[in-house]
DNA sequence: AATTGTTTTGCAAATGTTTTCATAAATTTA
DNA sequence: TAAATTTATGAAAACATTTGCAAAACAATT
């Protein structure tokens, strides 16, 4: 097989053990419709026993398409992100394209680093997780112009067309759910916001729709909680410790939600009789827990799949226009919250 | 900053506003110890205001590494492999390489085309996922002699070094368990095993060692249940509508067995005393599940962490031979089983 | 000031492809 | 069967870099 030469195989080599040109060779991947079927088949069988295998990185430094999309997320290890990033990746590798990954953990120094690391490798595109990033960011992609979208987050104004649910949309839905079953008494949980515009939209807007109906939470009900279930049932607990309890309780993701579940039930209470617990995310899981959670569904496969089709598109056809798509959040009742 | 020419800057466009030759640019990249101080700042302002980027491609087409690592995995949507990537590509991103990411669904026709593809691109090195893969697809990487190790499982005899647990004895572990608890009438379920050896390595491993003890489990107790929590709940409730109930359930994960859980109380019994369920992964949250899971860790951080560095030291001294790692799966004891 | 030794730089070739243009081969038409 | 078309192929230039070698610049030593 490949002990024809200890030389790995490249085109000319192909070219050689073929009898034809180079050229020939190339047209034979390229447009292969141009060379005869007899060549097509001599090429063939050299490329099998030389085990050739194109190189992109010669190709790409004609100015051809690199066949890569950079995508930029804070972390896999959310299980909504993995869903969305093996969404896009999916639909992406339909149009041809391979994925080259980077996570930041949140932290803007590491993303403009990485972006960096991904226009080095010549992506014909990146995805940026979120509306908001750092204005060296976007002035990067702007100095390289490359098609670039911002998926998880819909906002009409966005700076690049953006993929996603509105997420202070999505605060508002579970909040007036909340209020809409009678609750007044209600403390909310919301993940550390700092370097998170999808966090901070949908806390901000929770509380907009609160406070317009007239409810005030106090500070000891306004938890700030990093996303683990151990840890918000742990806060959970804590809350549910004191004399004067919530009647309900706004999780600013399904994780949180889940915690403040399992913390009420440990601290003795019924879930939703004693109290109602409400989450955002609609996470894989969130319909099966006994009660089943109470939320705002964020379509995350429908993003994944939307971004990647609006970024191949952006890359293939230079010249249409993208818009953004809003994926719409969408309130799914279950059992985790009754009336009061 | 970008408005001098529309161009983008390439190595030369950056050496003549630098008033220097392109090789000596080049230098001020790879080796700029020999540049003068003076020279590097007038590149250094150069680069700057031309907003240029360097071409790994073109350095790649030199035999020079393209500072990529292919990682191919089944999917990214179950939690354990997005933990492992996660943790992979941080330990992978320290030692400068950017991951290419690609999942083939566990199709295997899909792994090997996306191999290829990651190959085009030219990685300096592969992981895989899992310890057996079609012959193609070693013989694919034999014949491009690229570093590649298989992370997720380990055994000593595998093809590829191995940097995982060995599945084999997370299933034993927890059977064991099972069995010193006291069981005779136990059940499993597990995932469809099909092109999942890791999967496959626990069920037999489990069957042989209740065997061993004289455990024969009846065929309607036998359970093949998709990852799903949903399912894995329903599949547990129609089996315990019937007459006869096992008093133990071993999952093949905690998925399955966070499914079990649910459908066992749903059942109306009560977990552990009516009915003990184990998993085996110890996933985020299956601790904090009621009553807490008793399951097998199976390291998913320290896996994806010291693949990283196999790889990565694989790549950077070819000469060295990599060893793959045991990451010892743990028992570990919580609520979810108890003595008969 | 001439010689020697370093340090810094530039030239040109090389890397693995694609593509334009020209030519050769095959096919059709007259 | 010659001419006109069409189809298939090859030669060479181009792409953005790196690198070996040699020349130039500078510094140190007589």
């Amino acid at each position: 097989m490949s002990d024809k030469k200890q030389k790995k195989a490249d085109i000319v080599s192909v070219a050689k053990a073929a009898k034809v040109s180079a050229s020939t060779v190339s047209r034979y991947f390229n447009h292969p419709e141009l060379v005869k079927l007899a060549t097509r088949r001599k090429i063939d069988s050299a490329v099998r026993n030389q085990g050739y295998i194109r190189n992109r990185a010669a190709q790409t430094i004609h100015g051809i398409r690199s066949g890569t999309i950079g995508v930029l997320v804070p972390t896999l290890d959310h299980a909504i992100f993995a869903e969305v990033v093996q969404a896009f990746s999916d639909t992406a590798a339909e149009y041809g394209f391979t994925i080259l990954l980077a996570s930041y953990g949140y932290d803007q120094k590491r993303e403009y680093a990485n972006l960096r690391k991904l226009l080095e490798h010549r992506v014909d595109g990146v995805v940026l997780t979120g509306l908001e990033h750092d204005e060296a960011i976007f002035q990067l992609i702007d100095s390289q112009n490359i098609p670039s979208v911002l998926m998880w987050n819909y906002a009409e104004t966005s700076r690049y067309p953006s993929i996603g649910a509105d997420n202070a949309l999505a605060g508002k839905l579970i909040a007036e759910h909340v209020l809409s079953l009678g609750h007044r008494d209600i403390a909310y949980m919301f993940p550390p916001t700092t370097g998170n515009d999808r966090a901070e939209g949908r806390r901000s807007s929770v509380i907009k729709t609160l406070n317009a109906a007239g409810v005030i939470v106090p500070e000891h009900w306004q938890l700030t909680t990093v996303y683990s279930i151990s840890t918000s049932k742990r806060d959970t607990q804590d809350l549910l410790k004191a004399a004067q309890k919530p009647t309900a309780i706004i999780c600013g993701n399904d994780i949180l939600a889940t915690g403040a579940l399992y913390g009420a039930t440990a601290a003795g209470l019924s879930v939703p009789n004693d109290i109602s617990i409400a989450g955002i995310g609609d996470f894989k899981g969130s319909s099966d827990i006994e009660p089943a959670l109470t939320t705002v569904r964020l379509p995350a496969k429908r993003i994944g799949q939307n971004a990647a089709i609006a970024l191949a598109n952006a890359i293939v056809k230079p010249d249409e226009i993208v818009t953004g798509t809003h994926c719409e959040p969408e309130l799914i009742i279950r059992g985790s919250c009754a009336k009061i």
